[in-house]
Formats: C-alpha cells, sequence, structure tokens
DNA sequence: CGCAGAATTGATACATCTCAAGCTGGGTGG
DNA sequence: CCACCCAGCTTGAGATGTATCAATTCTGCG
C-alpha cells in the first residue's frame, strides 16, 4: 500500500558507510568503491512499508544500511511464511533477476542503499572483488535458510520458540561484544504473528508456549516483548538441536 | 558405514563431460577447462554410501556428474531432515569451509568430478567465469531452500505430497524436452522414507495420502513407484501454490 | 519357496489449529 | 483526567491433522 514512500536521503560516502567492511562491498578497493559511489542512492522506509510485491519488478539492488525487513511467501489463500530476515549489512535482489521472488518488508525503519542495477550487475560480473564477497554471503543465506528447513520440518512448537529465543539472544548477545549468560536480557523486536509467520505456527501456538516456557522459569518475561533467560544451558535443551545439553562422561 | 568406498575411475577429458555447460564450469575458457583437468579426478558411490557426515572433513569440491544425492540434517534424538538434493551438474562442498555441514548420502549410483579443493578454491577467488557461474548456482540453490521453506511450514501432508510429485512430473518432462501433460507417467526414484524426510512427515502419512490421492484419482499407481497423473491441472490444484487453477474470467 | 525390505492399513494418542472470549497497555478524544 | 478504544496478546474448549504403535500385505530376489 505504501510502496511508493521510499524518501531520498542525504548521500553519504562509502568511505563512512557504517556497512562498509560487511556489506557487498566488503572487499572493494578505493577504487571501486568510488565507482559504486557514483550509482547509489539511498531509500527509507518506515514499520510496514511494503518494499516490493513478490513478483513485482525490482528496479534496484541494494544492501540494508539500517533496520529489518523481512522476506516472506504467501500461498493462494493467505498462509504466509516468512522465508528470511534482512539485517545491515544483507543484500536485497538477485543480479539477473528483474522482478522479486517474495514479498519484501520494513519490519521497522529501514534505510538501504541502493545501486542502479545494471551498473551493478556489470560491475559484479567485472569484479571478483563484489562477485566473491556476493558468494560468501548467498552460501551464508543458503545455510541459514536449509538450518530453518530443519526447524519447520521436524522440531515441535515449543523447540521451535525455544531455538528463535536462542538465536536472538545470541543476536543480542553479539551486539554488546558479549557471548550469551545466564541471566541474559534481550528484547522480541517483533510481534507475536511475525513469529508465527517465521516458526510456521499460529500466534495462539506461539503464545501457549512462550507462556509455558515461563510456567517452567525457562524464561522470564518483564513485559510481553522483553525476555530474561535465567539459564541459558536450559533454554538450549529446549531448542533440541543437540544432544550437548547432557554431559558426556 | 562406507565411507571409505569411493572408487577411482576413468579419467575423462572436461571437454568431453556430460555436464560441461551446466556445471560449474559451464563459462570456463579452454584454458580454464585444462587447468581444471589437471586438478580433478572422479569418485563413485553405490546407493546407500554416505559421501560425507556432517562435521566431518570434506577434502574436495567437486560436481555432480551422474546420480542423485542427499543433503540432510539430523536432530539428536534421531529426527532427520532433507535439505536438499545434488543432481547431475550440481556443486558439492563449499569453498573456504573444511567441513561439511550436512549428511550427504548417495541415493542412487553416483559419480563426482572431485576437484582438489585449494587449488579450485584459488580458481574461483581468481577466476570470475568460475566465481560467477557458482554465483548464479548458489542463488538458485537458495531459492528452491526458500520454496521448500513454505511448504515445510504451511502446507498441508496432501499439498506436500502434491507438491513433490508436481515437481517431480515438471523434472521428468523436461528431461524428455516436453511439458507436463495429461497422462504423464514418471517414476518415483526414492523411497517412502526419503518422501517423508523431504517433506517433514512420517512414511506412514506419506502412505496415506498417496493412497487418498490414489482414491480420488488425482493421481494412479502402477506400481508403488510409477506414478500416472490424468490431468495435470487437477494434480496442481492439490498442490495448493496459487490461486490459477480457477479460470480467470 | 521363503525371506527381508518396502509399503499399506488400522486404531489410537497427541500436538497443533480453529473459533471464541477476555485481558492488557498505551493512545486519543471528549 | 477519565473513558474509551484498539491492536496485540493470552487463555479456553473443542475439532482436526498428523504421529505413533502395531499388524498385514506386497515385492523383488537369493
Amino acid at each position: 500500500m505504501t510502496q511508493g514512500s521510499a524518501r531520498k536521503h542525504l548521500q553519504l560516502h562509502c568511505g563512512d558507510c557504517p556497512i562498509r567492511h560487511r556489506a557487498i562491498c566488503a572487499y572493494c578497493s578505493n577504487d571501486e568503491l568510488s565507482r559504486l559511489d557514483s550509482i547509489k542512492s539511498y531509500r527509507s522506509y518506515v514499520p510496514g512499508d511494503t518494499i516490493v510485491w513478490s513478483g513485482e519488478k525490482l528496479p534496484f539492488l541494494g544492501s540494508m544500511v539500517s533496520g529489518v525487513a523481512t522476506l516472506s511467501s504467501t500461498l493462494a489463500d493467505g498462509r504466509r511464511q516468512m522465508v528470511g530476515l534482512l539485517l545491515p549489512s544483507d543484500f536485497l535482489g538477485r543480479p539477473g533477476r528483474g522482478t522479486a521472488a517474495y514479498d519484501v518488508v520494513a519490519a521497522t525503519e529501514v534505510t538501504i542503499c541502493a545501486f542502479q542495477k545494471d551498473a551493478l550487475e556489470r560491475m559484479i560480473h567485472d569484479s571478483p572483488n563484489l562477485g566473491n564477497r556476493l558468494l560468501e554471503m548467498t552460501l551464508d543465506e543458503l545455510d541459514s535458510a536449509r538450518e530453518w528447513m530443519l526447524l519447520l520440518g521436524r522440531k515441535t512448537a515449543r523447540e521451535k520458540i525455544a531455538s528463535l529465543f536462542v538465536i536472538m539472544a545470541r543476536r543480542d548477545a553479539a551486539l554488546h561484544q558479549d557471548s550469551p549468560h545466564d541471566g541474559l536480557v534481550f528484547p522480541l523486536h517483533i510481534t507475536r504473528e511475525a513469529m508465527a509467520d517465521y516458526l510456521g505456527l499460529t500466534i495462539e501456538t506461539v503464545s501457549r508456549q512462550i507462556s509455558a516456557l515461563r510456567r517452567e522459569k525457562v524464561i522470564d518475561l518483564a513485559d510481553a516483548r522483553t525476555v530474561r533467560v535465567p539459564k541459558f544451558e536450559a533454554l538450549l535443551d529446549e531448542a533440541g538441536d543437540d544432544a550437548d545439553g547432557g554431559v558426556i562422561d
């Protein structure tokens, strides 16, 4: 509905960019950076904005500079599955294809560094620095997608919730240059509905499982969006990934 | 169990290779091809062989020359999810990583063109022809993984089976340079167990849903491994992907 | 012929969904 | 300032889909 709402932004130099060393441009030389500088512009979105609809033309390729966006697919009758998350430095769009394969929606305020499609495609094709970085990033995404397939196909609702919390706890700890520890508190940036879409569950099941984990003191809720983990190990056990919850003797 | 069973093979010249124009080497020059020739050897496996276990060292990178292999992840208690299929021309292994992220198992007789890891990584790094092709292939795999996430997270057992049959029917038709049509007959190369692992179901549910589709004449079974589709449109409807089962007027 | 792996079918248990009713907290307008 | 409202969330009761456990049947093959 708000597809046209992308606002243009002041220009920023690549050298000063907060995602300079993690985005697609991570390995670029100064020379390449200035070429990128000349084919880029910034776009901003507010929460709820659809950046592009599945099947529609995506007129640019871009890097997430700030904010969070979701990738999701929808079945004819409205069932929705989130298939990816775009975080700062993640790449949006597929070189060599004109249309989007998924709905891309801003979950928070989002700023994107948008490159002219043709120009960037030529640069990717010619410059190993760009191509190799994009390959790395795509391989990482493929790994997470496959890890998520295991969760979707084989984990119980409780394990799904616990797994999501483990991931969010880790990400939050990493954000503070820390590792997950007992007593860690982290925010849920997303609604129960977004969690449900992510985990292949309904809102009600998400809510019930969170309540169950709280009743059993695996987690603690200050409010509906703030999770405390008294014992990280206990949460890990609930996620079901691995045998190493038990002591090996 | 049979990890060491890879047999060496006669050498084949890249120019004569059946996957020459679809594999990672698709865009290579003759010069590059002969360099590849010098760092490759063939390995063969029989059905059931584990090519590599998750977490173990994968000592090579390779292209599937013939046969089918499965990629799967396993939870501590044995629940298994297939996360990918390797078909002829698909690439095995991840440049820049020493260990396998999944179990790779030969589903049929398999022949792999195995490249020396270090040497191929250097070539990928330096040659856009290899890097760009691998990027394309990885992006395709990411798309299929995400499509599969929608199936795993949101489709019913019946829709999962129908979707799998649609994919297999399409692949089989394509193999015969044809498109899927009414009356199409195609073989199921895999066991019910493999289907279950692929679809996130149990063997019994797979069997029951296949029986239901047969009862309702959506499909027809000559034997347990041979499917006939009287009306392709009807099968498509059952897969649930899209609204265009109905006529638009 | 008979065996072993694969597949089907049945009965039942259980997890998750569905439908429906309340709850909560923050924002808005009277 | 209060009453109301609404989106987000929680909880309950019952329906439904899929898993589990168990018993046959089928199929290919030595």
